[in-house]
RNA sequence: GCGGAAGUGGUGAAAUGGCAAACACACUAGCCUUAGGAGCUAGCGCCGAAAGGCUUGCGGGUUCAAGUCCCGCCUUCCGCACCA
């Protein structure tokens, strides 16, 4: 080698020549229009928040799908691999308060900071596509279908508890509370304020978001079940207890005092999933924010105290984030209410675990049927009656609290007998009939925040009038433009509140003076529709062309963290249906199939700057190349599972993509001596086409044609067996199974068995087809993992076209096939020996090369051969005694 | 507490119920050299000198055959959590 540098796998000039002319062709990664006779594939990774710096995690993310867009494009199909940036949002603002610097300067630098990085991994995006939610061509549709929503009645506005902080007097986001405290203030106590937010009504959507879940078969089983949970179906029971008369009487002195009930105070509202333990009910138990505790803290000024101590321990819980934690505590009201089945008295308590947002924030209290009641009633020492008695009952002694529903009720009147399930349908019945009742499905879900009193969002589209009230803002009038020449302090609420051009309006109603909505959305609302602007991303008329997005839609494929299973998958599911209601698209759920990849971790962590184990991207490709980087987070483990960051395992793959380049550089110009094959041009699927993309009618002469089977020697076919056998796995794990750390390892494989036939091709004992077929293959096969060496490599082979939209190979079954193989062979389940027979040997003659082997008459002299099991193809067993 | 996933060499891991540890990393020994983050050869689960034996968190079971299927535990990670 006289020129030994110039043989050096060098990846940055490869890779720095191959950016340079992908970005000077922003069609080669463009998706073709809806006209396309190309079947569609859309290849969607989670769109990243533009914090100025790519990390593993997304690298991993992009790798994976980059990987199966490359893929799909050299099958044939229509691919949309789009990109964009989740652009508005809280660190923004930090940032703009800490350097100085206005949001969005500082949100579109990042960007460009990290599409520089995207493109210097090499990934494949539609940047004509690109999508960025902040900029107003985009969050003007926020806006619009804010207002489409609200004409649906989804939109709402009720008062609900945020985050204020006293010392910067303005409303923190949940990220912004530590430990309780203000993250700029650590020793000032976050309060719960009360303030009017808006809200959509994804509540309406509870039951199809649960039932829809059961159609997302290409979603992990992981997310459907936490989407479940989270939407938390109970059927149940309301049932009304009433106040006792004589307790309407209010006070506890001498001297009682009358007052008049609120209009609701003579019924109290309860639910409950067991309404056949209702005879077993010894006390019902309020929620502290209860409307009835403080019509009876009215009055009762020692109870108000209790009561206090009570809500001012659970807002601590809640603040430190451990409401589950705290202990269990009530407190007497001194009221009765009374037992609608039976006109029992039983006494009122206020509870700390009732929770006044989930189901009427009132329950009945069932010490004997229900572990947290017995709980209470023991601490407390109220009465526990058994009303269930169990069917199985084996130990003979009853324990209680029976939960289970298997058994029958005692103690319960006329419904004595009668098992819980019917009990419930009849007492549920009974309450309908003596209107006090009813049955009824609740749900944890509750209806979505959407409004920050934040700056860096999309501002909400209402203006507020005197005369008028809440007018939205009319469609002509959008988009209401954020304010860019703004100062971000931590002071004085909103940033928006402060900037009077913005503030001052006019009534779209009635002309008269009017302010303007400062509070801005949710980030969550942008990245619910995303993807559907992809298709149709400079669309100024409308959010996007509904047919076209008919024609790409569902996504085939979206690829993303799991830490996004819950919200942001649920309110795009939920932004779907509400878009098909509205006429908008036809499909009831954005994403057939979804993958979750796992984390990147770091000597068993995950990665973080206080951890110190933070692993750069732009280090890594300096390094070793965007090729090494990229295929080791496909190698290092399967996509699913967390991956441990290693970066010998880099320095492996680096290796691995030199020789390569060693092999294929070698042995290119006598690959390239052979005359080029005519590789059509016209990619097609061939299950969608029937179009059949084997060696023989594509019109090639490689191994088959060139030097017919017979005639070639014992390495050519030993080499084409192997190639064929890479391609079969590779292709059958990118229909599903997606182990690309086993596609990775079998590509080396087969660059192992090249290598160690070396000497053969040196020695040109490989006919110059056979070996162009090899070396080509195997680049096209690398090309979804590595696409810069692929590139540089196809060129070098005298690949014809861009190895971009080569046809992906098709193995062929005839050439994969083994002639001889090993049969192990077992005794009673050990193994003893293997053999060697043809392949497609059947039941007969492998039963007999088993009994002939040495080993295996050694073991079996002078005993009873039972039985044989013979798995053609897998395996002897013989059962000996 | 409820739900989900996972437990295999020194490490990352592989294995449609059919030869456990493929492919790599690290390590060891040797070779080579224009000394490189290079290349080549060999070794590398445990016990044993060897023959051989043992080995997939633990305990049972199904099966000719179990890392894989079933039952019961243990541990770890993740999500939800006073949900009536």
């Amino acid at each position: 080698m006289a020129d030994d540098k110039e043989q050096r796998y060098d990846p940055a000039t490869i890779e720095q020549k191959w950016q340079e002319r992908w970005a000077a062709d922003p069609r080669l990664y463009a998706a073709e229009p809806a006209t396309s006779n190309k079947p569609k594939y859309y290849v969607l990774e989670m769109l990243p928040y533009p914090s100025g710096q790519l990390h593993m995690g997304h690298v991993r993310n992009y790798a994976i799908g980059d990987a199966l867009a490359r893929q799909m494009w050299m099958r044939g199909y229509n691919v949309l691999h789009p990109m964009g940036w989740d652009a508005f949002g809280l660190p923004a603002e930090n940032a703009a308060l800490k350097n100085n610097m206005p949001p969005r300067e500082w949100t579109l630098g990042n960007i460009a900071a990290m599409k520089r990085q995207m493109l210097r991994l090499g990934l494949g995006y539609d940047w004509a596509t690109e999508v960025t939610t902040c900029l107003p061509e985009y969050y003007r549709w926020n806006q619009w279908f804010f207002l489409r929503m609200y004409e649906k009645g989804l939109v709402y506005r009720k008062k609900s508890k945020v985050n204020w902080c006293p010392e910067c007097a303005t409303v923190l986001a949940n990220e912004q509370v530590v430990d309780g405290c203000c993250w700029r203030h650590e020793d000032t106590q976050v309060e719960q304020r009360d303030l009017e937010q808006w809200f959509l009504r994804i509540t309406s959507y509870a039951e199809e978001l649960l039932q829809g879940l059961e159609t997302l078969e290409g979603w992990p089983e992981k997310v459907r079940t936490m989407q479940r949970n989270w939407i938390g179906r109970s059927e149940g029971t309301e049932v009304d207890f009433f106040l006792a008369p004589d307790d309407i009487v209010g006070g506890t002195t001498e001297e009682p005092v009358i007052v008049t009930p609120p209009p609701d105070a003579k019924r109290i509202r309860v639910f409950t999933t067991r309404v056949d333990t209702i005879f077993g009910a010894t006390s019902l138990q309020l929620a502290p924010e209860h409307p009835l505790v403080a019509f009876f803290t009215s009055v009762d000024g020692a109870l108000k105290n209790q009561v206090g101590t009570l809500l001012d321990e659970q807002k601590k819980a809640r603040e430190s984030g451990d409401l589950g934690a705290i202990e269990k505590h009530g407190i007497p009201t001194g009221k009765d209410a009374i037992n609608p089945y039976n006109g029992e008295r039983i006494p009122i308590w206020v509870a700390n675990y009732v929770l006044m947002d989930y189901g009427t924030g009132a329950i009945m209290s069932v010490p004997a049927h229900d572990e947290r009641d017995f709980e209470f009633a023991k601490k407390y020492a109220i009465p526990i009656r058994q009303v269930i008695k169990p069917v199985h009952d084996e130990t003979g002694a009853e324990h209680l609290p029976f939960i289970s529903e298997d058994g029958v009720l005692i103690n319960s009147g006329e419904y004595d007998g009668l098992k819980c399930v019917d009990a419930q349908r009849q007492l549920q019945e009974a309450a309908a009939r003596s209107a006090f009742g009813e049955g009824k499905v609740i749900f944890r879900l509750k209806d979505w925040g959407v409004s920050r009193q934040r700056y860096w969002g999309t501002p909400i589209p209402f203006i507020h009038c005197e005369r008028d009230g809440m007018v939205p803002v009319p469609d002509d009038q959008l988009p209401v433009l954020l304010p860019e020449k703004i100062e971000i302090t931590q002071q004085g609420g909103s940033p928006l509140g402060r900037v009077p051009s913005f503030v001052n309006t006019t009534c779209p109603k009635c002309g008269g003076p009017a302010r303007r909505e400062t509070d801005t959305m949710d980030t969550f609302v942008d990245s619910s529709w995303y993807f559907y602007r992809y298709t149709d991303a400079r669309d100024t008329k409308a959010p996007f062309d509904s047919a076209t997005v008919q024609y790409w839609f569902p996504i085939d494929q979206y690829i993303g963290g799991v830490e996004h299973a819950i919200l942001h998958l649920i309110y795009s599911r939920f932004w779907t249906k509400v878009m098909r209601d509205l006429g908008m698209v036809k499909n009831d759920e954005p994403a057939r199939r979804l993958f979750t990849q796992g984390m990147v971790i770091k000597d068993g962590a995950k990665m973080s700057k206080s951890k110190g184990n933070v692993v750069s991207p732009d280090d890594m490709v300096a390094r070793y190349g965007a090729d090494a980087t990229r295929m080791y987070a496909l190698f290092a483990a399967p996509p699913d599972r967390d991956l441990d960051w290693q970066e010998d395992g880099v320095a492996g793959v680096s290796r691995f993509l030199a020789r390569v380049w060693r092999l294929v550089t070698k042995h290119a110009p006598q690959a390239r001596s052979s005359a080029p094959e005519a590789r059509s041009s016209a990619v097609e699927d061939d299950a969608l086409k029937g179009h059949d993309f084997s060696r023989a009618d594509r019109g090639s002469q490689p191994a088959g044609a060139l030097a017919p089977e017979g005639s070639l020697s014992g390495p050519s076919l030993k080499l084409l067996r192997k190639l064929h056998q890479t391609i079969a796995k590779i292709t059958l794990d990118f229909e599903g199974r997606w182990h690309f750390n086993t596609c990775v390892a079998a590509i080396m494989e087969l660059v192992n068995e090249l290598q160690d036939a070396d000497a053969q091709l040196t020695a040109g004992e490989i006919p110059a087809p056979v070996m162009r077929e090899l070396l080509q293959t195997l680049i096209l096969l690398l090309a979804p993992f590595a696409p810069f060496l692929a590139a540089e490599l196809w060129d070098d082979l005298g690949g014809e076209g861009s190895v971009l939209r080569a046809p992906w190979p098709k193995s062929d079954p005839e050439l994969a096939k083994e002639d001889e193989i090993e049969i192990p062979v077992q005794i009673n389940g050990k193994l003893i020996s293997v053999v060697r027979v043809a392949a497609g040997s059947d039941a007969k003659t492998i039963e007999a090369a088993a009994l002939a082997d040495e080993k295996v008459r050694a073991r079996t002299a002078g005993k009873n051969v039972v039985k044989v099991i013979v798995v053609p193809g897998r395996t002897v067993n013989l059962v000996v005694k």
